[in-house]
DNA sequence: TACTACAATGCATAATTATGCAATATTTAT
DNA sequence: ATAAATATTGCATAATTATGCATTGTAGTA
């Protein structure tokens, strides 16, 4: 069980890292990693762990995984803006006082606006401070949990 | 040759209006559209189309279109920004006067940004007006040309 | 501890897809 | 107009992947 959560694991590392143009390729690698099992098992972990098989367009087809174990370049750019920026949360009932470098709010806010936290209803942003107000029944812990998920290093 | 155009582009219909499972259902749903051609070509021409096949993560396989032919929802929310806030776009050699709806020129500006026109050197916005920079070598033609494919409806 | 229920796995093979090759169709060059 | 070059296609089948079934492994419960 457990065995098979870390081979999981191995076999998105994989696919990330190499070209993967077949099941018996994968299979070579898993081996490499010290995990043998057979083509049937793979099939059920790729299916499992939603992953395609894509064409190159002209010479090939290789394995993907699905797009949201990527962020996306855009968004890593949103996630840096909100790192950098923020300096502070606090809260006041359901009312977030979001303290940013002097002039950052504003692009900390839109890139809050973009991720769409789903705890937060709206916010509005000054020079370097940001009002958020929290959704109807999500507490500043579920916001909090949803940074530290979303925005690594944020809290 | 044109009626390979003609297939190739009905494939990309099919799927994005379907979920297919298999090139056999595709087969049959290209044959009611009047195509007939085998299993082989088929292959081929998802190959060429770069589609990929997916799996839902337990109870089945799709045929689905690669990225690039779907427009993402965070482009479509800036289109629409451009959209609804731009009101004129007139030009003094290689700069651009934008005039928008009061308020908005920050968000057009923003949106023309991460829509990252080739055309446009830079930008800068006030409240109702933004100025923008033509890159070298381009011309007002080009750039609204630029925004005919990008961001229909605008001129 | 023993039993039950569920998850994981391999074997064998069915299902699905990709491809080599030859033929045909289309485009390009003369 | 004709020949050469290139693209497309079907046939047959190789390659790849998915799945039914039985077995084994694991977790939960009495």
């Amino acid at each position: 069980m457990k065995e098979r959560h870390n081979r999981l694991s191995t076999i998105k590392d994989l696919i990330k890292n190499n070209r993967i143009d077949s099941q018996d390729t994968l299979l070579e690698l898993l081996k490499e990693e010290g995990f043998e099992v057979t083509q049937a098992t793979l099939s059920r972990d790729l299916k499992m762990l939603k992953v395609g098989k894509i064409s190159d367009g002209w010479s090939g087809y290789y394995y993907s995984l699905p797009e949201s174990d990527f962020i996306s370049e855009s968004e890593k750019s949103y996630i840096q803006d909100v790192r950098r920026g923020i300096i502070s949360i606090e809260f006041s009932a359901n009312i977030g006082v979001i303290k940013t470098r002097p002039g950052h709010a504003n692009s900390v806010c839109f890139a809050l606006d973009v991720l769409a936290l789903p705890e937060i209803l709206g916010s509005i942003a000054g020079d370097d401070t940001i009002f958020i107000i929290l959704r109807e029944g999500m507490t500043k812990e579920d916001l909090l949990e949803s940074f530290q998920t979303r925005i690594p290093e944020v809290n």
